[in-house]
DNA sequence: TGACAATAATACCTATACGTATCATGTTTC
DNA sequence: GAAACATGATACGTATAGGTATTATTGTCA
């Protein structure tokens, strides 16, 4: 066991370390790193990672509910709220209200929120694909197919299970 | 910026086009669920994730201060600082002042700290075996290996995105 | 149509991520 | 050996995750 101080945290690992076979840590690092990066590139434009995806969902789909957004990007209404809150303040965006639901919100772009869009976007498409060159060229494809079924899976037992551990209402 | 040459007429869309797998996207699905799913699972015995995490990281390495903790954890030394002071304040286990670095502690696990790890930890395999089992056999170990990958590659990407823009003083 | 369940959004709470600034201590340098 | 610098930890602020509870509205059904 070195105390070198290595480039990077994940180097400090043995090469045999458990670790570097665990499904949650590597999740976690690699969730976390490309989250920091797009973080600290975009932060100039006054957006986080988080507004950038809002911003994405609303480009592609103008005019969706909360509950819509919500689901999009598999988050939680309180977040959801908080974050829309943020960004109406910040002037990005504009809450409308809803033509048929008194209770709803349609979600709509402001121009200034497209054009930190497009500026962002450009940044995150580097980052992707300096990210993804350390994948062999023919087996991305297969590692983002792969990746996309753990991430259902992942939902799938998150959604099994309960906020609460009530009775086994599960019936089979 | 060299152009992505992508194998397949799939991969040919654009590399952020909604029909094609980004990873960004998959990544924070992947996460999240797993996340929330042990999240949920555990919550009965008084732990997060994050504060299973560095249970574990104690068990491995008794002693260790603060500051190798967050590098274990490829974390912040504001965010463990606040998650320990939970911890501590929960009994689960405890700071002792460091016998050569007064400005530091060492980090020692407590009896109830190894009981709630244990039973997480069962909980914790199960749920990771779950997630995998949607990969075909032969292939989760290179899956791994991959996620290993790409997780060094984002940790590489922020390590090279300076906090403040000021003048990059990293040799290319 | 009136009671009631479901739904959209929010209020309030705690936990985490991470930025800047600060403090105490350790190390290096001239 | 004192000043300059580096480092471990914390204080404080903002953003996000997500839990419970509440409010306002909608839809359903007896």
């Amino acid at each position: 066991m070195s105390a070198n101080r290595p480039a990077t945290a994940f180097a400090l690992l043995p090469i045999d370390s458990p670790e570097r076979r665990r499904l949650p840590p590597l999740l976690r690092r690699a969730w976390y790193g490309l989250n920091q990066a797009l973080r600290r590139r975009i932060a100039h434009l006054g957006i986080t990672p988080d507004q950038f995806t809002v911003l994405r969902n609303l480009l592609e789909r103008e005019g969706i509910t909360q509950r819509e957004l919500t689901q999009l990007m598999t988050s939680d209404p309180n977040t959801i709220a908080s974050l829309l809150e943020r960004m109406e303040k910040a002037g990005v965006l504009r809450r409308e209200p809803h033509e048929k639901d008194r209770r709803a919100y349609r979600l709509r772009l402001r121009a200034a929120g497209k054009r930190k869009y497009e500026a962002a976007r450009e940044v995150a498409l580097a980052l992707q694909s300096e990210v993804l060159r350390v994948l062999p060229e023919g087996r991305r494809e297969e590692f983002l197919t792969h990746l996309a079924l753990v991430a259902e899976a992942c939902l799938a037992s998150a959604a099994a299970s309960p906020k609460k551990p009530t009775a086994k209402i599960r019936a089979l």
